[in-house]
DNA sequence: CTAAGTGCAAAGCATTTGCAGGCTT
DNA sequence: AAGCCTGCAAATGCTTTGCACTTAG
């Protein structure tokens, strides 16, 4: 890694470190090692990609507190949580294209048909070199039912 | 549920009867009354909840019967599968405003920063009544590895 | 010192698999 | 009749929970 790349990892665990002061987080070093494995890492990795990572530095780390601790960060905004909002699948007959938004309380899912939202026509290769077969928007919010509820006891969004 | 909207679901039950047949696969008690539950909901059902509809019409159905014929329908575009490509979760330290490209075969999860695709301003609710917090877009496609090795075994697109 | 955080083991779900028997075509 | 399909039971994989111990502030 270079020399600038480091420091910008640095900067970033220094801010990543602040956030955490600021929420009253105790700075453990089980966090302080996952918010650097997480600075440094320009993939998307799964909890458990992250456990191997640390293990080699933190012995007897448990898995527990790689989720537990991620779980934190998505509360406070540090990191993001991509796909999966909740762990079953869902099916949908209609397959034109349209868009789905999902409740982030009780998970559950609805049509939003609006052309305003549709994509510009996709290229078939990505730069990436990814070839492109599709895309799926999905809006995050607050159904109606929960709103009045006002249970939410999940994944509320806390950002600063 | 109205004269009208029933004649729909025959038909659209007709269509996927024929799809069904189209690709060989037989037409058994279990397939058909799949295909009509999934025609007759408007939300966006767990095959859980499919489950317990068709229970109460087939004695002895097997939760594993109904995973696998969505699986099949999937397969054949007959329907869509909403969310967790994969189960698990993905992480990402960087919280801008950024897209996500998902590969169906090894499930990799790359970034994509592309203006272009940034949609326009939220409204804070949306007509159907949802607060809305934030979008998020998927891009689904094949990452150049697995356009090399070419094993392609898992969900491939597979569109008349 | 004291609450917050961690490790361990076990439980929880959603989903998948192996295999024997049953049903469409 | 032939082979695709299904049911059952058990396994799998990711994630969560309960509880006692440890550590940061």
């Amino acid at each position: 890694m270079s020399d600038v790349t480091a420091e910008l990892n640095t900067e970033k665990i220094r801010q990543m470190e602040a956030t955490c002061r600021a929420r009253g987080l105790s700075l453990t070093h089980q966090r302080r090692a996952l918010l650097s494995a997480l600075a440094c890492r320009k993939d998307h990795p799964t909890a458990d990609q992250l456990y191997d990572d640390l293990c080699k530095n933190i012995k007897g780390l448990s898995r527990t507190t790689v989720y537990r601790i991620l779980e934190t960060f998505v509360r406070i905004g540090l990191v993001v949580k991509i796909s999966s909002q909740q762990a079953k699948a869902r099916f949908d007959a209609d397959t034109s294209r349209h868009h789905h938004i999902s409740c982030v309380e009780c998970g559950e899912v609805a049509d939003l048909f609006d052309p305003a939202f549709n994509l510009p026509e996709l290229p078939d290769e990505h730069p990436s070199g990814f070839q492109l077969y599709d895309y799926a928007i999905t809006f995050i919010g607050l159904c109606p039912r929960c709103q009045r509820d006002g249970s939410h006891t999940k994944q509320k969004p806390l950002n600063p």
